[in-house]
DNA sequence: CAAACCCTGTGAAACCATTCACATCGGCCT
DNA sequence: AGGCCGATGTGAATGGTTTCACAGGGTTTG
């Protein structure tokens, strides 16, 4: 359950590198990095690919690298005992991820596992920190990148423990139309994986969906959630503990 | 309900700054840093007194700020639109909080106010983010910090999402009784306190409390919680969704 | 082209936490 | 002391979620 990493290191060919990377580049966290920073944080990543549900660390694990993501997206969850799981964060293209026990260089804290087949880059600890240190303006993104991370994880447990069912659905189904908005309204996600990121059971979520639906705020497709009317949504989230009948 | 920081500003007089400030020196965050910019550091934070259920920012506020407590313990919360309200954080004597709106300069994520009589220091940003630059020192020390700070807020989500009441106010307890250890294991909070930061209600609290009481793993007095057998908790905890019945 | 499997859709019953309505106890203020 | 108020202790009714038990519909695979 907490074995290594089930990595498979292929090694980095530098000549696809500029189209793959292309990605991280236009990703905010490094668009304004000096391009000579930025070819010597490449340098130091491993390429990977893998394969859908394969893991890639486990909550517990030393952590060692930061990872980030070219094509795909990995799955960021934790489970209990009792085989309840919970799904924290999906994590795109052009999206890195790991970054805590990078820097503080303590367990993980959560399990990652490739959502879909994915491309990596891996970036190791031991020579990245020392890298971190000579770049004032890269530690400052971090920084940046650590305080977005917390806000975005203060807006889960507040919605967790203020909001009721349609509360914390709606605003999770904001949020995700949100990251998604290049590709439309359209979220592509099962019931399942919604109930994971919301914490209630499949039947919950699926019930109040088609509420939902034949109000004409959402269409429910196989696999797939498209969000029509965002403004009901988010009036509900406002308005607290009232499911909008 | 968004106002200005209810602040009032006092010169400080740096003849008490060393007695004051010694409980910040001992703090991990400021422990290792050079005697010299931690003087410095000093220089820039304003003295304040403010007295119990005072509110020092509130959520969507811009924050400019980061705020040193020097004695008492400030509450960090939010609240949602229907009154209820949850308890994120209880900032205590030597602790430093505010840091994200101060380092990313966008607004608060949660109200502050004070829980007690106390006293701050508190440093601006135009001040403070210069200076954070020319100290990669001090920026991997906030680093650590935010880290440190998103490990303690994943918990929280994780909690609230696979636990069952019993294991989160178990999981609670431990942690409070952790961060007080030494004051043995009394913990000295209110039900009313712990039902918002566990997200449910005084009742259901009091009674799980009090199954407790009668198996002997915890003893309630007036205003505080005595902690008998963390051991039976924490099996509660690592064992999930389970009453310990 | 089935068989297998995942995703979706529903209903009934069981369960657990909330809500509401009090009663008691300890301090603190006058 | 008397009174007030915040904190604690309970019980009964209510209500929202989970659990359980299936039934289709869509995809993928041998």
């Amino acid at each position: 359950m907490t074995g290594a990493p089930h990595i498979e290191r292929t090694a980095g060919a530098p000549s696809f590198s500029n189209n793959k990377l292309s990605v991280l580049r236009k990703h905010p966290y490094f668009a304004d990095l000096e391009p000579e920073a930025f070819d010597q944080l490449c340098r130091y990543a491993k390429h990977t690919t893998l394969k859908r549900g394969t893991t890639i660390f486990s909550k517990g694990d030393p952590g060692t690298s930061l990872i980030a993501v070219i094509s795909g997206t990995v799955k960021i969850s934790i489970s209990s005992p009792d085989g309840r799981n919970a799904i924290l964060n999906l994590i795109e293209a052009g999206e890195i991820f790991g970054e805590i026990a990078l820097l503080d260089g303590l367990s993980r804290t959560a399990d990652a596992t490739a959502n879909t087949n994915c491309e990596l880059f891996v970036i190791d600890r031991r020579e990245f920190i020392p890298f971190v240190r000579s770049q004032p303006t890269l530690a400052m993104k971090f920084i940046e990148l650590l305080c977005a991370r917390l806000r975005w994880t203060s807006d889960q447990v507040e919605q967790v423990i203020l909001q009721d069912l349609p509360g914390r659905l709606a605003s999770a189904l904001l949020r995700l139309s949100d990251k998604h908005k290049p590709q439309g309204r359209t979220i592509s996600i099962t019931q399942q994986e919604i109930s994971e990121m919301v914490g209630m059971t499949r039947e919950s979520i699926n019930k109040q969906l088609r509420a939902w639906a034949t109000r004409g705020w959402v269409r429910l497709e196989h696999g797939a959630i498209v969000v029509l009317k965002p403004e009901s949504l988010q009036e509900l989230v406002d308005a607290g503990a009232d499911d909008g009948e």
